[in-house]
DNA sequence: CGGCAAATTGACTCATGTCAAGCTATGTGG
DNA sequence: CCACATAGCTTGACATGAGTCAATTTGCCG
């Protein structure tokens, strides 16, 4: 029963060129877990045991500091997170919860730490996919100091309409209030923000956004490689 | 000459590891140049092909979008930069510029990828370093959007005079229109945030900064091991 | 001493957050 | 099948935070 998440584990850049034994030696040591929707993984603060990696559903990482918290991003099947956490045997600096019903599969971070000394294909993949995460971080910090709230916005559904397929409408993934604070901005104010993307052709009904005048919106948006380019 | 540099360069825990040889293929493959004041060291977009090392001196890296501007980060001696940029062989997200006189040692990043296949210590070091500046990141980002622009600053104080002797009085190390954009707002404001601490026992004179009332300040401000600890 | 850039200040505008009310969609239980 | 409860979303009115612009002041370097 276990061995058939291998496949699809196995085709991650993270863990595609690791050799056969190691990788048989990781999915030993792992564990795989289903979980309902909105079920705190992890906390931010606890020791990192686990890589985890999303087979199925959907989980965001956010994080709280007093009485205000802030989404981060959402992890989707199939890839790793908190890799970092486990590379170095840190406390975790994100929590994070199932925003569905979800498949998580944990590998024990000590087994991903001595595969990476054993296998140099591993630790290529480890360090290439760590450089991914830590360049998608940057992305997002130059996206929130150097963008308004709106601009924000129009380059996060440019984004979203590439990440899907790409056509001129489209169904936002989750809730809005989450895509705010993922944006940095209240529910309230998002609100207003879909208004004023109106003029360039942006129209909301519930949870799909039309995009009616494609270049008319990209002229707004003005997204840039260097901020808005998924793993580049 | 050259040779003056490498006990410096062997120190920075990236290289501390790494076999002899290998540290020796890399100090031979590298440059060291001596640059003056507001010179730019690399431009984003620009493919990536050094690993740089701050020697002496400083250098801001910022980056630009349009007409806007925000700096991101201070590297001081001895550390690296622009290390994931390298290791991917992807374009720079960043640019950099000297801050003063500064020295800098060029390491061509193909022989960093080279030696990182071939020494699994110096895998090993990358990998480490490059989960600590990701996580570096991921602070700052939640710095920014879980904190007001008086308690970025509050914390950003501490920050300071803990990473200098902790004294209650401290010297700012660059000029304020700097740390307002590395900070996330305008100088006018960042004026007015000094202003807004000082019921908290924050002096400032010129870039003198005296702390009055540390439990006063620590007491608004809420430093977390989560968001401030640098290198945790 | 003079000149320049940085920093400060005040007045103002604009963006964003807050609070409260109402709306809508959804799912549940009667 | 409908009434209701609930949660998310929207809207309006308002408060506050932050940016802008312009005018000084300060401090530094030639």
């Amino acid at each position: 029963m276990f061995e058939t998440y291998h496949p699809e584990i196995r085709q991650l850049a993270i863990f595609s060129t690791v050799a056969e034994g190691h990788f048989h030696d990781l999915m030993q040591a792992a564990y795989v877990q289903n979980f309902p929707q909105h079920v705190e993984l992890i906390t931010e603060g606890d020791p990192s045991d686990f890589l985890h990696i999303v087979l199925a559903g959907s989980v965001e990482l956010f994080s709280s500091w007093h009485t205000r918290e802030t989404s981060l991003a959402t992890v989707r099947p199939v890839s790793t997170f908190i890799l970092a956490a486990a590379v170095r045997d840190a406390p975790y600096l994100m929590s994070a919860r199932t925003l569905e019903k979800s498949r998580i599969a944990l590998i024990p971070s000590q087994d991903v730490r001595r595969v990476f000394g054993e296998d140099v294909e591993f630790a290529r993949a480890v360090v290439n996919e760590l450089a991914d995460c830590y360049r998608a971080v940057v992305k997002n910090t130059k996206d929130l100091k150097l963008r308004t709230s709106l601009e924000r916005l129009a380059n996060y559904l440019l984004r979203e309409q590439n990440r899907q397929a790409g056509a001129p409408q489209f169904a936002l993934p989750y809730e809005k209030r989450r895509l705010a604070s993922f944006l940095g901005m209240t529910p309230e104010n998002l609100s207003r923000a879909f208004k004023g993307l109106r003029p360039y052709g942006v129209v909301v009904d519930g949870n799909r956004i039309s995009i009616t005048d494609q270049a008319d919106l990209v002229a707004f948006a003005k997204p840039s490689p260097l901020i808005d380019d998924r793993g580049g």
